[in-house]
DNA sequence: GTGAACGTTAAG
DNA sequence: CTTAACGTTCAC
């Protein structure tokens, strides 16, 4: 395995190309290539199809023997994975969502371990990005793994194949009748899109990006710290270099002037299991949200803002008991797997404790003190930015 | 001061 | 009832 990932996880020089391709993009990705608008011409000096061809075939081989620890060792990442399929992503963002998907441990060989953690893909909204007609041009003669759909059969086991936790996905994705995303723009390029975050790296990756936390891993999730370990700027290098796409794979931002962490982090909205309210904070603008009681910007801002918890529980002080939530909008909280190898993860049964890379910023305030009695939104979000990730 | 364990709350 | 996770306590 080592070897694999060894072959797998070389850092590409994508997020140069990301970069430029996150530039607006508006319409019609296919039409312009989804390298990122006419990136396509661009792609030839770049990107070695030779050896594009070689990593191929490491990867379908890749695929052939490790897909099905998907389920069995990540067995998170199955309900997460299913979840997802079933669950509403933001729609404007989905829609252009290019595809992401990780996994804190990356290239390391601790894949063979039994995390709990997940691996997932952002998925385009069921109706307005499933339907996208300008998907579904000219496709490239290779997978397109972009597409679960009938009409992409090879999307389903290059996203992980018939079995494993990707299957999760294929069946839950095609019993809903969407198709993910997952490098909906790469895999009209490349056959390897198909952005299985157990093979993707994150920790080679990581040496050139990832933050790399005190346990030594790299924080490929950090989605808001993304921006700070990116060379290029937004998920170029934060996202991007914490995939670790093997070259040839082109993940991209389907256009969006908005750019970087908004899709990004949009890719990501989901979150622990079934706390759905906390969920609808952070997909306050998507619309499926269930028993979402803040459908507009203004709920989401006020959830972000308010700490969600003790201000509109109580008007005063009385109940200042009252369990705080997350914030739902700090890098931790937009971050939507568990590492499964911190202590919270690994003690999860007896710690009660939500992931440590997932811990909200604002929970990790006193609750008294520092941040204003909770109405202050945390440090790690700008406001325009948190913004931003309504649109 | 930090982290683990436990009690408790909240949501499905 | 089950699961997730916050708050508190306690050991180090």
């Amino acid at each position: 395995m080592s070897g694999m990932t060894s072959g797998v996880c070389v850092e590409s020089d994508l997020s140069s190309m990301l970069q430029r391709s996150s530039a607006p993009s508006h319409h019609h990705p296919a039409h312009h290539g989804y390298g990122g608008q006419g990136q396509v011409s661009g792609l030839a000096p770049v990107l070695d199809y030779s050896e594009m061809d070689r990593y191929r075939s490491s990867i379908a081989n890749f695929y052939k023997t490790n897909v099905n620890m998907n389920v069995s060792n990540f067995p998170q990442s199955a309900k997460l994975a299913a979840r997802l399929a079933a669950a509403p992503i933001f729609p404007p963002t989905a829609a252009r969502l290019g595809a992401m998907a990780t996994t804190p441990w990356g290239c390391h060989d601790n894949m063979n371990m039994s995390h709990p953690a997940a691996v997932f893909w952002g998925r385009p909204k069921p109706v307005g990005a499933a339907t996208a007609p300008h998907h579904h041009h000219h496709h490239h003669p290779t997978a397109t793994a972009g597409h679960m759909t009938p009409s992409h059969p090879h999307s389903a086991s290059l996203q992980g194949g018939p079995v494993g936790g990707a299957s999760a996905e294929g069946v839950a994705s095609e019993k809903h009748g969407v198709s993910l995303p997952i490098a909906q723009g790469s895999s009209h390029h490349h056959s390897m899109a198909p952005t299985n975050g157990n093979f993707l790296s994150g920790y080679s990756s990581g040496t050139d990006c990832g933050v790399i936390n005190k346990q030594g891993h790299t924080d490929m999730m950090g989605l808001s710290e993304a921006g700070s370990c990116n060379s290029s700027g937004m998920m170029g290098g934060g996202f991007l270099g914490g995939l670790g796409l093997p070259p040839g794979v082109i993940v991209m931002a389907m256009g969006s002037a908005g750019g970087g962490i908004s899709d990004t982090s949009s890719a990501f909205q989901m979150t622990s299991g079934q706390r759905a309210l906390t969920d609808c904070q952070q997909h306050a603008g998507s619309s499926p949200c269930p028993s979402s009681s803040s459908p507009s910007l203004a709920g989401a801002a006020s959830a972000a803002v308010g700490g969600a918890s003790l201000s509109s529980s109580s008007s005063s002080g009385a109940v200042a008991k009252r369990k705080r939530k997350r914030c739902g909008v700090c890098g931790p909280c937009r971050r939507l797997i568990n590492c499964g190898v911190c202590s919270s993860c690994r003690n999860r049964k007896t710690g009660h404790q939500i992931c440590k890379f997932r811990k909200c910023e604002e929970l990790k305030k006193k609750p008294g003190g520092g941040g204003g009695g909770g109405g202050e939104r945390p440090p790690s979000v700008p406001p325009a930015e948190a913004f931003r990730w309504f649109f």
